[in-house]
RNA sequence: GGGGGAGUAGCUCAACGGUUAGAGCAUGGCUCUUAUACAGCCCCGGUUGGAGGUUCGAAUCCUCCCUCCCCUACCA
């Protein structure tokens, strides 16, 4: 027998309980060996940075992961189930970095580059143990390691890396090692688990990725002004400047140049970031621009024309206009010519000034905002770099990697960049350089990581080529053009994917069509040690592997060995320099992140002769992340290198999605009270509610993710749970077992064929969306469903199922629930692994003989269903379904409750004679509506009014202007039916299939219709209809009562009601069938006062009902 | 600043140029039911952001304006 289920499930619960099964049966594991060796589905993990406890964003896109696992387990499907966390960069140090109380870089120089790193990759195991935990908890099937064994190696690392440790794979073998190698052998095939991104093998062969770069000549330092955060110390690259513009206020400073050669007059310029004045080498102007000479009391200024009157305080007098270009060459005095920085960067080679400060023309200066006159500061902006560049003009660095002021720029040098902007503005206010000053707010970039604003520091970085941009369409460009552009060659590639949705692929082309050249370096500790060893002889070496290092180390190879490829210790070991042969050492940078996460179909999916059995996973099937920010990022770091590496896609198909919101519609943000942690909502929603709220979200939206959401997702999981209490609960009292034999199915009902036809036609369905990667589509096919079970097959079939209804009959409707919701349970699976589970392990474990015991071992049912289906038979059951609804409609707008059974309906419905079981089908509509007949009347009938209903589509076109006049007729009904089909209206001919002639009801009657369909009920009640109608409703009082006094369903009670003459005699006749149906025995007469009683106003009067306790013992 | 979207019921979103603009949620009302803290139905709710234009007909196409979002960008 199944074991009783409560009408209110405890999901949280159950899903804790689900969780203990699968472990003690080991029902991954299981599922794994299952597949073993059968065709493959190949998933690639996007790797989660393990730096933070999960969010529910996470959840969203490890619920797909997971469900498009399941889903192909189900189908048979080899795979590898491995997550993988991201480890290296930025994300992590500032976290540690914050742990650790410090502010900048030389903090951590100080504490120890070795024990930082160590912290570190100790952060990195803790979280991705916590974020373990939590995925499993999700539901999420990953061969994962043991948390316990990441911790405990975290500990050990922190004593002492190098002491010798011995950790279990998850295959179950014992492993021993130093505690920092084993670190750095995680996720390898030896130890299984998640891949971690910090591994040798990940950082060894992004090597082997950057050796190749190099030797096709695509990797470069460049020197140039980058965007950089003071803070971290590190340059910003293109691909990070997404996520970090905020809107910013900052002083619009106008100031004065005075000119050289024409004394009394001053240029004034304009600028957002004050600190540059300090370098300040010209002043560029637009060469095509119309410039005027002003006067404004004692001062004369120069200044664009279309400027003066926004740029200008006050009044002032035009007094002459130039053209830009005839500025160019004058001379003027820098804002801070004393500094020694200044003079030293315009002294020539004897010491005396080479150079002084004047206009250039420049194509690029506009008139929307300032002066129409632009400071340059090649030092400190990268379109004013490219512009000296090209000029030759000196460039003035004035921060340090800190955005401390450098020596040699007097009262400035030594403060903090942000604190100069007072100080420089006195000063320019002392020296009478001073015009103005006002507040701009514009967007300003960021440092994505900690917020702070960013500068513009003149660097050396590392880059690899993307390639050049060619002037002519795509389609043009001959194959050479192609093979010396990398851009061009991954554009090639991402042809080959099926982007999913379908804009991704337009967003990708327009990002490799735009993006600048790869920075790779980073100015920071913890990362991707970059094997650059950039000699002074201008040779760079580039190394491809560990043993190329080896081979080619000249000094500190022994510090080195025994440890990860991580700095300190690799810093240490030089190499002979291939051009010149003294020894050198590797550049102190580290690498950008996304190089680690790039490289992981490599490192993660061995191919040729690295492959474990000589057959590679390589390419993935499929990736799923969040789109937002992954076409710079993971999308393109992933195509970036495989291009590179096999000029080919590392995956097939990709499915993008959104973001994670708030309720409210805004980000999720603790301060703002709309955020919700993991583990609180898998606690307190459940994680298969979670898991169907994002099922039904539409991936290209954001979704917003909230409690009431949570409630809205749990009722249509509620409805199914109701049909399957209610399954278990009359199965339970009818002893009835799956065992036991059961009509065939072409025996049995219409009803039952339907339902069975209805979940063969789901599972078909969702199989094929879950194909097309379309969870969305695949969870509504599934609701509906639920919604049809509970409010069509189950209603219709309640009775089948009690004590009294015929045993042949009722076992044919067990059968036939129990195979659709086992079948259900399958089908929801992948989308809900806990409830389904928890459905399954109850109806089918217990009691199917050699059913697999758990619904996740099951294969998909497509197959076994495919001979349940019957088309026809399921239009037919539409069109009932369709008229229960109309006749529900009348008896709403009538007043007459469905307990009021009436004597007739009429039914006009063409095509009847089309439809299948239509006999059966009224009787399920008559039960339905509560009418003891059903007449099917032609259209023909009095009742109803033909109408033409003209198809616009068809013929507007072809009529044109008299439409109007057309649907005017036809509005008024003004029309003449032609023998041969076709329809005389407003003047015009229209043949038969240019409009549709519909059935509509006469006014007057009480009738609806819809789509051809229309019912018409009969009002009239008499005197037997109202009595079985009051014994209806006696009967729904009594049954009220005894939920009231909470009597088991299965008691028998004894209910005193007293009613007047009238309505006893109303009742006699039905008394009897309301006791069977009450399970009561009924006496009349006055109830007792101690009695529960219920007052009900029945036709033939008022009557008062108790309950008199159990009628019979227990 | 450049490019692309989107503005439709209180909220979230639908509606090949086709005449009465629909769903879900929320509010209110009703109903069904020992599936009993389930569910169903109905009502209410709209100048389709605004103004013009094209068309027999516009939420839909065009122009301008307003607002928001996304992508992109160091314009000083």
């Amino acid at each position: 027998m199944f074991r009783p289920v409560s009408s209110k499930p405890d999901l949280v619960a159950q899903e804790h309980d689900i969780l203990n099964i699968w472990r003690e049966r080991r029902t991954f594991a299981r599922l794994r060996a299952q597949n073993a060796g059968r065709e493959r589905w190949s998933f690639l993990d996007g790797p989660i940075t393990a730096n933070n406890p999960m969010g529910v964003h996470h959840a969203w896109g490890r619920a797909y992961k997971d469900l498009f696992q399941r889903f192909w387990a189900m189908q048979g499907r080899d795979q590898r189930y491995q997550n993988g966390f991201d480890c290296q960069g930025l994300w992590v140090e500032v976290n540690v970095e914050k742990d650790l109380g410090f502010t900048n870089k030389r903090d951590i120089e100080a504490y120890g580059i070795a024990e930082f790193v160590s912290l570190c990759k100790q952060r990195v195991l803790t979280y991705a143990a916590r974020q373990t935990e939590q995925s499993i908890r999700l539901g999420m099937w990953m061969d994962w390691n043991d948390p316990h064994e990441l911790r405990r190696l975290r500990d050990r690392l922190a004593e002492d890396p190098s002491q010798q440790v011995t950790i279990r794979s998850t295959a179950g073998i014992d492993v021993t090692d130093t505690a920092e190698m084993l670190v750095g052998r995680l996720g390898m095939p030896d130890l299984g688990g998640s891949y971690f991104t910090f591994s040798n093998e990940n950082n060894y062969l992004i090597w082997s990725f950057l050796a190749e770069c190099h030797r096709r000549g695509w990797l470069y330092k460049g020197h140039d002004t980058m965007p950089w955060c003071a803070r971290c110390g590190t340059g910003i690259s293109q691909h990070e400047m997404t996520e970090g513009y905020a809107d910013r206020e900052d002083p619009g400073l106008t100031v004065k140049f005075p000119l050289v050669d024409h004394p009394g007059e001053s240029l004034l310029v304009w600028t957002t970031t004050p600190w540059t004045l300090t370098s300040n080498v010209a002043a560029a102007v637009g060469k095509e621009l119309r410039y005027v000479k002003v006067r404004q009391g004692e001062e004369i200024f120069w200044l664009g024309r279309g400027m003066a009157k926004r740029a200008l305080e006050g009044p002032f007098k035009v007094l002459e206009e130039r053209l830009g270009q005839e500025l160019e060459g004058w001379r003027y005095t820098g804002p801070f010519d004393d500094l020694a920085a200044v003079q030293s960067a315009f002294a020539g080679a004897d010491g005396k000034p080479a150079y002084e400060h004047r206009v250039v023309v420049w194509d690029q200066v506009g008139e929307e905002e300032g002066t129409g006159i632009v400071h340059i500061a090649p030092g400190c902006g990268a379109e004013d770099f490219a512009l000296g560049k090209s000029l030759g003009l000196p460039m003035i660095a004035p921060l340090d990697e800190s955005g401390i002021v450098l020596p040699g720029f007097g009262a400035f040098s030594g403060r903090d960049v942000r604190d100069v902007a007072d100080p420089i503005i006195e000063s320019l206010k002392h020296r009478h350089r001073f015009y103005r000053l006002e507040t701009v707010t514009h967007r300003y970039p960021h440092c994505w990581r900690c917020g702070t604003p960013l500068v513009f520091r003149l660097v050396d970085e590392w880059y690899i080529s993307m390639g050049a941009v060619y002037d002519v369409p795509r389609e043009q460009l001959t194959p050479e053009q192609v093979d010396a552009s990398l851009r061009y060659q991954i554009m090639e590639v991402i042809r080959d994917i099926k982007w999913i949705p379908g804009f991704g692929y337009e967003r990708e082309l327009d990002w490799l069509v735009n993006m600048h050249d790869w920075m790779i370096s980073k100015k920071r500790y913890w990362g991707l040690a970059l094997p650059i060893y950039d000699c002074d002889c201008g040779t760079i070496n580039v190394l491809g592997s560990r043993e190329e290092l080896a081979e080619r180390a000249v000094e500190g190879w022994a510090e080195f060995e025994g440890h990860s490829p991580h700095r300190p210790h690799v810093d240490a070991v030089k190499i002979r320099c291939s051009g010149c042969g003294q020894p050198v050492g590797r550049i102190s940078d580290v690498g950008n992140p996304w190089l680690d996460a790039g490289i992981v179909p490599f490192s993660t999916m061995p191919h040729g002769a690295a492959a474990v059995d000589g057959k590679s996973w390589f390419p993935a099937d499929f990736v799923t992340e969040s789109f937002p920010g992954q076409f710079r990022n993971w999308f393109y770091s992933l195509l970036a290198m495989s291009t590179v590496l096999r000029r080919e896609t590392p995956f097939k198909a990709l499915f993008g999605y959104a973001l994670v919101y708030g309720e409210d519609g805004r980000p999720m943000h603790k301060s703002w009270g709309n955020a919700i942690d993991f583990d609180e909502a898998a606690e307190r929603m459940g994680v298969d509610v979670m898991r169907w709220m994002f099922a039904n979200a539409r991936p290209e939206d954001n979704i917003l993710f909230g409690w009431h959401a949570a409630d809205e997702a749990r009722r249509r999981l509620l409805v199914l749970w109701n049909v399957y209490s209610f399954f278990v609960t009359y199965a339970r009292l009818a002893e009835w077992d799956p065992r036991q034999a059961a009509p065939a199915v072409a025996k049995r009902a219409p009803l039952d064929r339907w339902i069975l036809s209805r979940v063969a036609r789901l599972a078909n369905a969702v199989e094929m969306e879950f194909k097309a990667y379309d969870a969305l589509a695949a969870a509504k096919e599934i609701d509906g469903f639920i919604e049809e079970l509970s409010t069509w097959y189950l209603r219709r079939s309640r009775k089948r199922f009690a004590r009294n209804a015929d045993p042949t009959d009722r076992a044919a409707a067990f059968a036939t629930m129990h195979q659709a919701l086992e079948a259900l349970t399958r089908i929801m699976a992948p989308i809900m692994p806990f409830l389904s589970e928890s459905i399954y392990q109850n109806i089918v474990v217990t009691s199917v003989a050699g059913a697999p015991d758990s619904v996740h071992l099951t294969p998909w049912p497509t197959d076994e269903l495919k001979g349940l289906n019957d088309r026809a038979l399921q239009a037919s059951m539409e069109v009932a379904m369709r008229v229960v609804d109309l006749a529900r409609t009348l008896r709403s707008q009538t007043g007459i409750k469905v307990r009021q059974p009436l004597a007739r309906l009429w039914l006009a419905m063409p095509g009847a004679d089309r439809l299948v079981e239509r006999d059966a089908l009224l009787e399920l509509v008559k039960d339905e509506v509560n009418v003891k007949s059903i007449e099917l009347i032609g259209d023909e009938s009095a009742l109803v009014d033909r109408r033409v209903k003209p198809l616009l589509p068809k013929i507007g076109k072809k009529l044109g202007s008299a439409i109007p006049a057309v649907m005017a007729a036809a509005r008024e009904n003004r029309f003449e039916l032609l023998a041969d089909g076709s329809v005389l209206m407003g003047g015009v001919t229209l043949a038969a299939d240019e409009v549709e002639i519909l059935a509509t009801p006469k006014p007057g009657t009480v009738v609806a219709h819809d789509e051809g369909l229309v019912v018409v009920i009969d009002t009239e009640l008499t005197a037997e209809l109202r009595a079985e109608g009051d014994a209806r409703e006696l009967q729904r009082a009594i049954q009220d009562a005894r939920k009231e006094a909470g009597v088991e369903l299965d008691d028998e009670v004894k209910v005193r009601v007293d009613a007047p003459a009238a309505a006893r005699n109303a009742l006699e006749e039905y008394i009897r069938s309301v006791e069977i149906e009450t399970r009561s025995t009924i006496v009349f007469g006055v109830v007792p006062p101690s009695a529960d009683t219920v007052a009900v106003e029945l036709d033939s009067g008022a009557v008062t009902i108790g309950l008199a306790g159990k009628a019979v013992a227990p």
